[in-house]
DNA sequence: AGAGATTGTCATCGA
DNA sequence: TATCGATGACAATCT
C-alpha cells in the first residue's frame, strides 16, 4: 500500500494528470499490478485510472479506449468530470474515515441546531440545495444526493449524477465554517462545467476556451497544494488519523489542509453512491418517487441530529470522541462499510448517547441512510408509503417481521433461530438493523444485535420489549375473539398444562369407572364449569346445575368454581366414617390435588389480576351431592340422597374451609339433615320449599337449615359486596388519578393565561408611557401618566383625564395629539 | 408475635 | 310478613 502510494503521489500520477490536463489521456497501467478488488475498491470505478462513462462512451463512440487526444471541443463538464476524476485518483489513499464526526463538530459549533427546512439555521443563508447536501452529506446518502439534485437543480434534472456528486462535496465544504477556496473552485468547476447549470454559488457564464484554461489553472494549483498535503496526510495517517486532529481544533485549522482529506471519504462514497445509482437505478425507473423518500431521509436524518444535539446533549468532547473511533491509525483506505459496522457500534462513548439509543442508532444509521433508515421506530411507527421506494425493502421487512411477530406471537420466544426465517421481534429488529448496517444487504444481527449492550440496542430491547407486549395483545385479542385455544393454553405453560391434565385424568378416571353409572364423569364439565367461572363477573358463579347427578362431576365443577371451599374436614370424615362406600365413588386425594392445583392455577393464569374480586362459591363445593330437586324424589330415594349428601365430607381434607364448614355441616349431620349445605343454599325458593315439604323434618332441623341458607347467601353477598365495593375504591382511585390529571392541565392553563396576562399588561403599560409621551396639556407640557388616565370615550374619541383630583378634565383630543405628532 | 389481609357471620335495612 | 340482597361490623383465620 505504501508502495502504491508512493507510486502514486511521486511519480507517474503526476504526469499522468498533468498529461490529462493538458488533453492527453493517459492509461498508466496499474490495473495490472493490483487485483481487480483493490482496484475497485482503492480507485474507484470512476478514477483517473478508470475511465469514466462518459469517456467511455465517447471512447467508443471515437477512438476507442487507451491513449487518445483530448477532444478540445469537449464540453467543460467533462473537462472538469476528468479532472475530478483525478482528484479523486489521487486522494483515494487518503481517505480519513472521520466524516461524520467532522460533521457533529460543525453542527455542534453552529449554535442553532440543524434546523428542519423550514427552519432558520446557518444554513439557511445557503442556497437551498446547499443547504440541504450540507445536511445530508455527512449521512453520506445516496438519496440525498439525490435531493440536492431535486431542489437544487430543479432546473438540469437532465444533469448527469456525478455532477450532482460533485455539488455533494461542494456544498459539504461550503456548509463547513472553514471556507476551502480550493473546493470553492472545484464548485465552480463542477458547475461552469455542467450544461445549463444555473442557480450555483458561482454562476459563471464564461466561455469554455476560458473555463478549460480556469479550470486547468485552478487544477495545476490544487495539485501543489495537494500532494504536499498528502505527505501531511501520511503523517496524519501514521499518527491517528487527521479527521482527529481537525476536530480537536476545527477552528485553527488551515483552510487549505483539511479539505481534501475531509472530502476524500465523500468522494469515495460518491464512487459507491454510482454504483449504487447504477443498482437502484431500475427501482427508480419502476416508477417509485424517490424524491418522497429522499425527503422523508432527509427529515428523518435531520430531526435526528436534532434530537442528539437537543435532547441527548451530544457535545463537541462526544463528537471527538467518536472521531476518534472513527479515526482509526493506519486505516488508509475508506473503510468498507461492513467493516466498518463494528466499529460503528461503540460509537456510541457517552451514557447519554447510550441511553438514547434510538438517536444513537439513528446517527449510526445516518452514516449509511441506504441501508438504515434514521429510526427505526418510525419505520415501525409509521406506515410506509408506497413511495417510498428504496425504504420499501427495509420497512417491509421490519413491517413484515412485525406482523410475523403479531402473528406467531409464540415465535418471539425463540430467538436461536436468527439465522433461519426472521419471525421474532429479536430477528426481526437485529434483521432490520443488519439491513441498514450493512452496506452488502448482510444482515450483520444475528449476534451483535441482541447482545450488544450498546445504546444502538435499545430500540431493540425496546423492540422486543414491545414484542411482548404486542405479544400479549395478540393473545388478549385471539382470546377475545375466539377463547383460548388449546395452543395458547399450552403456551401459558404449567398452568395450562395442568389444568388441561388434570381435566384429562378426570376424564380417564370417569371412563374407567363404568359402574358409576349416572354418576360417570362427563369430560366437559370441568372445562365447562371453568369457562363458567371464567366468565362469571361477580364470583357468582351459582353454577349449580341441576342436570348434575355425578358427585364427581359435582365435585369437579365444586373444584372448579371454588378453591377455597373444598368441604369436608377430616373430623367429618371421621365421623362419617360409615360412608367409607361413597369414598371409592371419586378419588378423593385427587380431587384435592385438583382443587390445589387449579387454586394455584387460577391464581397464575393472565386473566387472574391481581385484585381477584371473582369470589368463590362455597355452596358449590360444599357438598357435591348436587342432586336435582326435581327429580330427586323421583328418581332417588332419600338413602342416596343422604349418601350423597355425605359424600364431600370425606374428600376434603382443607382444614381451614372443611372448619368453616364443619360447624353447619356438623350440626346439619347431627340433626339428620337429608341434604347437602349446597343444595340448602343454592336452590331457589320454591324448589327449596318443595324440598323441605318433601321431608319430614322438625324445628330445630328446618331452623338450622335455614340458618345454613341464610348464611351461605349472605356469604356470597358479602363477597359480591367486597367485590363491588373494591371496585368502587379502584374506579375512585381511577376518577382521582383523572382529576388530577385535569388539575395540572389546567393550572397549566392558568399558568399561560396568566403569563398572557402579563404580556398584555406589559404591552398595555408600554401603550400607556408611549401615549402620554406624546400628550401634551394646554401649555404645551407633557403630562405624568401617574396623575392622568386615558378615557376612551364611546364615540371613538379619546380624552385624558386626571386620576389625582378625581375628576376627569378633558385636556387632549384625539386630533390635538394629532397636532402633537405633526410638531 | 404481630400486623394486615381474607373470609365468614351477624345484624340491620330496604326493596 | 317473609324473603332476599346489600352492607357495616366483628371475629376467626391466614399470610
Amino acid at each position: 500500500m505504501q508502495d502504491l502510494k508512493k507510486y502514486f503521489t511521486e511519480g507517474l500520477i503526476q504526469m499522468a494528470i498533468i498529461l490529462s490536463l493538458c488533453g492527453v489521456m493517459v492509461d498508466v497501467g496499474l490495473e495490472p499490478y493490483l487485483p481487480a478488488s483493490w482496484h475497485e475498491r482503492i480507485l474507484g470505478p470512476t478514477s483517473a485510472l478508470t475511465q469514466t462513462q462518459f469517456h467511455n462512451l465517447r471512447n467508443r463512440l471515437e477512438d476507442g479506449p487507451g491513449l487518445h487526444a483530448k477532444n478540445v471541443d469537449l464540453d467543460s463538464f467533462f473537462t472538469a468530470r476528468r479532472l475530478l476524476g483525478l482528484v479523486h485518483s489521487l486522494d483515494r489513499l487518503q481517505v480519513p474515515p472521520a466524516e461524520l464526526e467532522t460533521w457533529l463538530v460543525q453542527r455542534e459549533q453552529d449554535p442553532l441546531p440543524v434546523g428542519l427546512p423550514g427552519q432558520a439555521s446557518r444554513l439557511a443563508r445557503e442556497p437551498p440545495g446547499i443547504e440541504r447536501v450540507q445536511l445530508t452529506s455527512s449521512l453520506e446518502s445516496r438519496p440525498l444526493v439525490l435531493t440536492l439534485h431535486e431542489d437544487a437543480d430543479d432546473e438540469e434534472e437532465d444533469k448527469e449524477e456525478e455532477t450532482d456528486v460533485h455539488y455533494h462535496t461542494v456544498a459539504l465544504n461550503e456548509g463547513e465554517e472553514e471556507e476551502d477556496t480550493v473546493l470553492q473552485h472545484y464548485c465552480n468547476i463542477g458547475r461552469e462545467g455542467g450544461p445549463g447549470s444555473s442557480g450555483g454559488v458561482n454562476n459563471g457564464e464564461l466561455p469554455q476556451n476560458e473555463q478549460v484554461s480556469s479550470s486547468l489553472q485552478e487544477c495545476l494549483r490544487l495539485l501543489e497544494e495537494t500532494f504536499p498535503l498528502t505527505e501531511e496526510q501520511q503523517f496524519h495517517d501514521a499518527g491517528g488519523g487527521r479527521g482527529e486532529l481537525e476536530l480537536q481544533s476545527p477552528g485553527s485549522e488551515p483552510l487549505g489542509s483539511s479539505i481534501l482529506p475531509s472530502t476524500n471519504p465523500f468522494l469515495d462514497l460518491e464512487l459507491q453512491w454510482q454504483d449504487l445509482l447504477a443498482i437502484m437505478e431500475p427501482q427508480n425507473n419502476a416508477g417509485c418517487d424517490t424524491s418522497a423518500f429522499e425527503d422523508a431521509q432527509n427529515s428523518r436524518a435531520t430531526e435526528t441530529f436534532e434530537t442528539l444535539h437537543q435532547n441527548h446533549g451530544v457535545d463537541g468532547t462526544e463528537a471527538d470522541l467518536v472521531m476518534e473511533t472513527w479515526s482509526q491509525p493506519g486505516s488508509l483506505r475508506p473503510p468498507n462499510q461492513s467493516e466498518m459496522e463494528p466499529v460503528l457500534l461503540p460509537l456510541t462513548p457517552t451514557e447519554e448517547l447510550d441511553d438514547h439509543s434510538s438517536a444513537s442508532s439513528s446517527g449510526v444509521s445516518g452514516v449509511y441512510p441506504l441501508q438504515s433508515p434514521p429510526d427505526h421506530m418510525d419505520l415501525l411507527a409509521q406506515d410506509p408509503s408506497p413511495d417510498l421506494c428504496l425504504g420499501r425493502s427495509a420497512e417491509d421487512v421490519m413491517n413484515r417481521q412485525t406482523q410475523d411477530l403479531v402473528a406467531t406471537p409464540e415465535s418471539s420466544s425463540s430467538p436461536e433461530n436468527c439465522s433461519g426465517d426472521c419471525t421474532n421481534i429479536q430477528e426481526g429488529n437485529a434483521a432490520t438493523r443488519g439491513l441498514y448496517m450493512s452496506p452488502s444487504g448482510d444482515f450483520l444481527f444475528d449476534e451483535d444485535g441482541i447482545e450488544d449492550d450498546d445504546g444502538l440496542l435499545s430500540p431493540l430491547t425496546d423492540l422486543i420489549g414491545d414484542a411482548a407486549i404486542l405479544d400479549e395483545i395478540s393473545l388478549l385479542d385471539m382470546a377475545l375473539e375466539e377463547g383460548f385455544n388449546p395452543e395458547m393454553t399450552a403456551r401459558l405453560d404449567e398452568e395450562g398444562y395442568l389444568l388441561r391434565e388434570a381435566a384429562q385424568q378426570e376424564t380417564a378416571r370417569a371412563h374407567l369407572q363404568p359402574h358409576l353409572g349416572e354418576d360417570q364423569v362427563h369430560p366437559g364439565d370441568y372445562q365447562q364449569d371453568s369457562e363458567t367461572e371464567a366468565d362469571s363477573d361477580s364470583g357468582l358463579s351459582l353454577a349449580f346445575s341441576l342436570s348434575q347427578a355425578s358427585p364427581c362431576a359435582s365435585e369437579a365443577s365444586s373444584y372448579s368454581s371454588s378453591s377455597s371451599t373444598s368441604s369436608s374436614d377430616s373430623a367429618d370424615e371421621s365421623l362419617f366414617s360409615e360412608d367409607e362406600d361413597a369414598v371409592e365413588l371419586c378419588d378423593g386425594p385427587h380431587m384435592e390435588m385438583e382443587s390445589d392445583q387449579e387454586k394455584k392455577l387460577l391464581s397464575g393464569l393472565p386473566w387472574h389480576l391481581g385484585h381477584d374480586h371473582t369470589y368463590h362459591q362455597p355452596m358449590s363445593s360444599s357438598s357435591s351431592p348436587s342432586l336435582p330437586v326435581g327429580k330427586m324424589s323421583t328418581k332417588q330415594s332419600r338413602s342416596s340422597v343422604r349418601r350423597n349428601s355425605a359424600l364431600p365430607y370425606h374428600y376434603s381434607s382443607h382444614t381451614s374451609d372443611a372448619k368453616m364448614w364443619s360447624h353447619d355441616e356438623r350440626r346439619a349431620r347431627a340433626l339428620k339433615v337429608p341434604f347437602s349445605n349446597e343444595l340448602i343454599i343454592n336452590l331457589p325458593v320454591e324448589e327449596f320449599n318443595d324440598l323441605l315439604a318433601s321431608f319430614q323434618l322438625n324445628e330445630e332441623q328446618l331452623t338450622l337449615i335455614k340458618d345454613i341458607r341464610r348464611r351461605g347467601k349472605n356469604k356470597v353477598a358479602a363477597q359480591n359486596c367486597r367485590k363491588r365495593k373494591m371496585d368502587v375504591l379502584l374506579g375512585l382511585n381511577d376518577e382521582v388519578s383523572g382529576l388530577m390529571r385535569s388539575r395540572s392541565r389546567l393550572l397549566r392553563e392558568k399558568q399561560e393565561a396568566m403569563r398572557n396576562l402579563q404580556e398584555m399588561k406589559h404591552r398595555l403599560k408600554m401603550l400607556y408611557q408611549e401615549v402620554f409621551s406624546r400628550v401634551r396639556d394646554g401649555e404645551g407640557r407633557p403630562l405624568n401618566p401617574v396623575e392622568h388616565e386615558l378615557r376612551f370615550e364611546l364615540d371613538g374619541s379619546v380624552g385624558v383625564a386626571s386620576s389625582r383630583r378625581g375628576r376627569r378634565t378633558p385636556l387632549t383630543k384625539s386630533n390635538r395629539k394629532q397636532r402633537d405628532k405633526k410638531k
